[in-house]
DNA sequence: AGCTCTTATGAATCATTGA
DNA sequence: GTCAATGATTCATAAGAGC
């Protein structure tokens, strides 16, 4: 029985409607096999607990388990993902002795047996990245965004995240704060506000598939794996406003939030108890 | 029989020895096992035949047999490399049906199997790539250097490939004045006057696993697939000079005349007589 | 307000130590 | 021996304090 617990106090508005957001505690497994219905998600952006990391909260996955403990979840997303659909999903394999885990690759070659289809691999280019100096490698900056899609015709609006051209706005960029940042990105289509008015007329040109940007490393409250940037992208580029999101390792709650301000309705399921409450929190706040 | 061509006039220097250059015309598979010796060469660095492209020169390898084609070429690449010595492969998969082709994947995969170690995967990612635009993706600005190695323990000098800070440096070179500009920088080896001085012993960091370069093509006269950086950054990084660098898909050759550049001893290899030719001829400029 | 300086910290990795 | 836990290493960024 689906129950969209609805965490913002439903006003309704004529010009723009109120998004739903729902918190899911509980194995993503059961969650998605059991309360999301088939295929009604139109983007499922996902950051999966990395091989071995995270012991305290999930429990670590050693590396050589993780293709066999994770191909299960991927079957439940592809059934509540819509056919238009799409699967992005975060993650980067470990250093394990001195080399690479092929985990990654494995995964990828399992989901497309699942009938998966590997649609591209976007880069997410860390502009700071962990610190680090070993004898066999230099720090890592990067991380894997894999696209998987249902069918090769899926809902993509490139209009949707079109970025200006040139030095010149990037550096216009670098002085507002967090908040106009996502805000006016968000509104590429009409504009970037009136801070940044003089773009209008501008030409703006289509990004490539490698994501610049900063891990967020600051004093906040809750700790977050990745820029709101990230969800946020994806979001405007694989739905339209009005269309289902859902991070089955909410964590918490960058994606949920990013889909709020984005007018989305999203789906968060987090196994622990206390980040679904953080990620209540958050939602209310915004 | 193994036989160096040399194609400088060998002239002997007892600070600075010249460096040895050879161009061998074949197929690489035929030449790597009966005219290069075992165990023989520091660092292999090529950039082979992408599936499916280059059908003129190369015959075109359909995605689907990529795999079985090139392993029997990482087994020969595997005995002319020294147990401490490095192979870094640059290659990425190309989209087919709207999929991006699994290739790469296997070919990991296969070559872990013949026993190589995957130590890391360093990406390119392209400042200037091709302008493109398709119905289901970007354009694909980054590409992969997968490092092979056949030792946990292998040559590395990364004190070689350090770099200035880099925003950080800028930002402080912006706000001095233009007096000062000249007049501290002049004094570089010496630090940079008292208003930059906390510089001194921290103005080189080491590098990522990501390299931002643009795909500046300096020879117009064959359309080389990576810039001389590429090589010249894997050259220093992981061999010494007077250390021997292969590429066993020399092309026109990029990977020789860095070679030559940093003082390293070089064999190419190249099907094409013609582009053999180039090489030489490239080299002999140097 | 704007600039400079200080400082905390982030999906890390490997060698060493201890059980 | 094998496996798990601990320590050393290290830098771009942003928040905060000070002038």
């Amino acid at each position: 029985m689906l129950e969209f617990q609805n965490i913002v106090d439903a006003e309704a508005k004529p010009v723009m409607p109120e998004s739903h957001h729902s918190v899911f505690s509980g194995d993503c497994l059961d969650v998605l096999n059991h309360k999301i219905p088939a295929q009604s998600v139109d983007l499922v952006f996902t950051s999966p607990p990395y091989a071995d990391q995270r012991k305290s909260t999930y429990g670590g996955i050693h590396p050589d388990n993780y293709v066999t403990w994770f191909l299960p979840r991927a079957e439940a997303i592809k059934r509540a993902l819509k056919p238009s659909g799409s699967f992005v999903l975060n993650i980067k394999e470990k250093a394990l002795k001195g080399e690479r885990h092929p985990y990654v690759l494995n995964l990828i070659l399992g989901m497309k047996e699942q009938g998966w289809l590997w649609t591209e691999e976007y880069i997410w280019h860390k502009k700071n990245s962990y610190p680090g100096k070993w004898p066999n490698r230099f720090r890592d900056s990067w991380e894997r965004l894999l696209h998987f899609t249902k069918s090769r015709k899926f809902k993509m609006n490139q209009e949707a995240v079109m970025i200006p051209t040139g030095d010149w706005a990037e550096r216009r960029l670098r002085n507002l704060s967090e908040t106009d940042k996502t805000r006016d990105l968000s509104k590429s289509k009409n504009g970037f506000g009136k801070r940044v008015s003089n773009w209008v007329g501008r030409d703006f040109v289509y990004p490539t598939n490698v994501l610049h940007l900063a891990t967020e490393c600051s004093y906040k409250r809750h700790p977050a794996t990745f820029p709101i940037q990230l969800p946020s992208w994806f979001i405007e580029l694989f739905t339209d406003p009005g269309d289902m999101v859902l991070d089955p390792y909410a964590g918490s709650g960058t994606t949920s939030v990013a889909a709020k301000r984005l007018n989305r309705n999203s789906l968060a399921i987090e196994i622990q108890k206390d980040f679904c409450a953080i990620i209540k929190e958050r939602l209310s706040h915004e």
